[in-house]
DNA sequence: ATTCAGGTATGAA
DNA sequence: TTCATACCTGAA
């Protein structure tokens, strides 16, 4: 166990609740349990003394947490950056306020384009219940330690080639994927094929959207943008679904605000997203 | 019972 | 291009 001085814009609870991720699970209080990378994780964020605890070794954070958390990205620079651009942007500047300490995770990108494939027409905890049996049913089995330092098994996200050798039928008994099924195990098998040598990272964001969404069944705009952002870390991808579009209704007057074509707009996304949401 | 939940493919206008 | 509709599934 670890102890690290939260000095920058990062707060575990927005984004468990941001919706980007579907393997952040709240254990207790502020104390929240993360499947990524094939590791298990668990971290305690201490509100009042500003004050993180996770479950690793000084080495691993370093290695492999900091880039997931994407502690490299400035992201008070971009909140800073906007409030600058878009200064009468009521809404846009009330909602970077609201979700300050929400991040971008570095997520794995095939996991994250297969989460958002599960994710259309789904809650969010039917989406959390569908990965996580997936991950159960066909993932390799992980031991990671709580913050006390007992052993926790878990369970990481299935490998390519295991999903695009699966029955759909099968599939879809295991996890209740519904339609979802053949779409899932197409994409699998597009990564393995093509995805995979593309080094979609390299070749920007409208260029690796196009290519998902003509490549693969069952990915359209919204899931593509999804991946860009949230898998391939593509900030300037902004993901339009029934919260941004009620945004744009409500909020904008049936018009696309212009931070939505910025650089971030990705990022701002999230804070806008985080922001109606809470308003239910 | 009906609708809704972070959509997409398809075919018609 | 835009629009309506079906689509698994589970919860409200």
């Amino acid at each position: 166990m670890i102890e690290v001085q939260n000095s920058l814009c990062f707060d575990i609870r927005k984004i468990a609740e941001s919706g980007q991720c579907f393997r952040i699970n709240r254990l207790y209080g502020s104390t929240y349990s993360i499947v990524a990378k094939g590791r298990y994780l668990e971290i305690h964020q201490d509100y009042t003394n500003n004050v993180l605890q996770l479950s690793c070794s000084n080495q691993e954070y370093k290695n492999v947490w900091m880039d997931y958390f994407d502690f490299s990205t400035s992201y008070l620079k971009i909140q800073q950056q906007a409030s600058d651009k878009y200064p009468n942007d009521r809404f846009l500047v009330e909602s970077m306020e609201y979700g300050h300490g929400i991040r971008i995770l570095r997520q794995e990108f095939f996991e994250t384009l297969i989460s958002f494939i599960i994710s259309q027409r789904k809650s969010i905890p039917s989406i959390k219940r569908c990965v996580e049996s997936l991950s159960m049913n066909y993932g390799d089995r992980i031991n990671g330690l709580s913050l006390s330092g007992d052993c926790v098994t878990a369970y990481a996200f299935p490998a390519p080639s295991t999903i695009a050798q699966l029955d759909p039928d099968e599939l879809r008994a295991t996890c209740s994927v519904g339609y979802r099924s053949e779409y899932i195990i197409d994409a699998a098998n597009w990564y393995l094929s093509k995805g995979s040598r593309y080094a979609l990272s390299n070749l920007g964001y409208q260029t690796s959207c196009n290519i998902m969404q003509s490549e693969i069944f069952g990915v359209g705009k919204k899931v593509a943008n999804c991946a860009c952002l949230f898998g391939l870390h593509q900030l300037e991808a902004c993901p339009i679904d029934v919260w941004m579009q009620r945004i744009i209704d409500e909020d904008y007057r049936e018009s696309i605000p212009r931070w939505m074509d910025d650089e971030y707009a990705g990022v701002l996304q999230q804070y806008c997203f985080y922001y109606k949401r809470d308003l239910r």
